[in-house]
DNA sequence: CACTTTTCCCAAAACGTTTTGGAAAAAGGA
DNA sequence: TCCTTTTTCCAAAACGTTTTGGGAAAAGTG
């Protein structure tokens, strides 16, 4: 009797953070046990539906929500989902992560779920602060992003049967679940377009080596390429380097134009646009009049920049909600390769898209 | 006897996602009392150093992690802080959001706590988001970002004396702990610096009102006019607006230059830049040149743009680690008041900030 | 040796839920 | 009326820790 009162602290005001009732409380204003009280909020059809909406009554009036901490432990899920993000320093890249974010956190909140965050510095810093994520048992699933061609993450989790979504794809043969951009189909429509205006000479500017993302825009680049029967160039292609994507790929574009058949258009990752205009800039060379331009990525200074730049579309944030939805259903138990999902990328035509002159 | 078998799976395999091993299967293992070996490994006085070295080992070589969500349920905290982002779809400015999750998840972690993560579209789903956060008890301490002059998240949380750290101040008279950054003494300083150097003609662009931050950036500007000698111009001064600072920083750079005494100097945040840059062209002004601009925080494009933006240089990631350090403290029952920070902002300056010509 | 103190360990309770396995009461069937 | 079925509720166990409040053995003390 004693100790029953001691759960009690109500109203206690003047310090007390938590003014919350928990479930014992709750089951005492209605002289019902606890056990009823729990199974009339959750819907069970063995309590009657007269007292189930009492009690559903009571709950929203004295404010109760369940601890989740108390429920985790008693369900053993612990209904969170881990991300653990690497951003480059490179405001346009990062604001990608925003966006993705914002699609992610959406879903997970709407699922009654929680988002845990890494931020990682490097690829040992991923890998550390998933592992923590994951062995420390504090998620029920992981999404991994900025995936790499071979990437250690996705043998660790398959490894451990531990349910995960990736944000693009990677080596491996054994089955997972993802959903990816089709950067490939998203370039080769890009290339035939350029081509089908009548440039013969198309460059491609493209990401880091090693991540996976770059290999698909390749495979879209020489496919549409030879669909238009142009000849594959080695000299018009050439990586911008992650860390530094603005200076790399400045120093790429005046190479570039050395070249005595220098091209007339360039296919690139939006991010690294800034060293392309600055090298255009520096040779006399007018974005979108002399040279055509078509980035991926629809980043703000695609829109605002004049003349504006054309661009392919990946939509981010609705990708994030597909990543989470198919985490959930990983999560339930759902076979992961029933989840492999390529969503199709729009080419938005704006103003640096013109004929060769 | 029977009972007790249920909890030892090891080693079942196929299909086990968790291979770990809890403190009864260790305790087991040691033939000890769980008891002790909760308290051999939090170093308690009363185990002996033999059985401690001996349980630490065992804890190590079978990988033993406690689990955090029966701790966390034990202790009564969740050892984890929360925080909702507000992006406004503008990769300038959110690229902010970046480098100080950056340096906050990284404290987080050392810590061994838990950063969760809201993302909001406005502030109604801020206020819900964060609600959601303290009154389900997510979370032990919150952080908040982009604060406004009237703030309800403040009020609202200091009536339930829960614990906070604003990145930013607001109006409120009851004391709370923040970091922010020295706006004031930021354009103070930029002021000064262009009237030193001859210019007399300062204009300011500004954030939106609403929001605290632009609220010292002006009162830095009228000061730093002021030590100068020189006369506040209200046609000088304009706000663009949150949604599409590139727009709104645009029409108001044509609009300044209108004016029959144009200025030769302008103050701003960076993430404006691009309508400012945008407006200039148009005008035929060169920037740096006929026009000297210095702008608040060191995005990438101030260092690539030529000629390069000087800039005042926040240091956001370091900041991000004072919050959490500070919340840290405040949720172990420290006062707040004790933790108000202003930190000081660098001024970096490169090839805008020349003398009149 | 008898007594006190220190050292070392542990059983049980507690955190706040949900689930399990009934049991009492009400309703239905003959 | 008596037996069966359905409805409605609940006590106890369980989730995996940490904390509480001892207690037994070993070590000091006179």
């Amino acid at each position: 009797m004693f100790l029953e009162q001691s759960g009690n602290r109500i109203g206690l005001g003047k310090g007390f953070k938590s003014m919350t009732i928990n479930l014992k409380q709750l089951s005492k204003l209605l002289k019902l046990s606890p056990t009823t009280v729990s199974r009339a909020l959750a819907d069970y059809p063995d309590v009657s539906a007269k007292t189930r909406a009492r009690v559903k009554q009571m709950a929203i009036q004295q404010g109760y929500q369940p601890n989740p901490v108390a429920r985790r432990l008693q369900k053993g899920k612990t209904e969170t989902i881990g991300i653990v993000i690497t951003p480059k320093q490179n405001y346009f890249s990062d604001t990608f992560f925003i966006d993705l974010l914002s699609g992610i956190s959406n879903q997970i909140t709407r699922a009654g779920y929680e988002l845990i965050l890494g931020v990682a510095s490097d690829e040992e810093h991923e890998m550390q602060s998933m592992r923590r994520m994951v062995e420390g048992k504090r998620v029920d699933g992981m999404i991994l992003t900025l995936i790499r061609e071979q990437d250690p993450r996705v043998g660790y989790l398959l490894d451990r049967d531990f349910p995960f979504v990736l944000y693009g794809r990677t080596r491996e043969t054994r089955p997972y679940a993802f959903v990816d951009m089709d950067g490939k189909q998203a370039f080769e429509k890009a290339c035939t377009y350029l081509a089908g205006l009548g440039h013969r000479r198309i460059a491609l500017l493209n990401g880091e080596p090693g991540f996976m993302f770059p290999v698909g825009c390749r495979e879209g680049y020489e496919s549409g390429l030879f669909l238009s029967g142009l000849e594959l160039d080695p000299d018009l292609i050439r990586e911008w380097k992650h860390k530094d994507p603005s200076q790399s790929s400045y120093r790429w574009t005046l190479e570039l134009f050395k070249n005595d058949n220098p091209p007339t258009a360039i296919l690139f990752q939006t991010e690294a646009v800034n060293g392309i205009f600055k090298g255009l800039d520096e040779l006399n060379l007018q974005p979108g009049k002399d040279v055509a331009l078509i980035g991926y990525d629809d980043l703000e200074i695609a829109r605002i920049h004049r003349p504006s730049l054309s661009v392919l579309r990946p939509q981010a944030r609705e990708a994030g909600q597909r990543v989470v939805n198919i985490l959930l259903e990983v999560i339930k138990g759902e076979d992961p390769v029933r989840f492999q999902e390529i969503h199709q990328v729009e080419m938005v035509i704006r103003e640096t898209s013109l004929p060769p002159s």
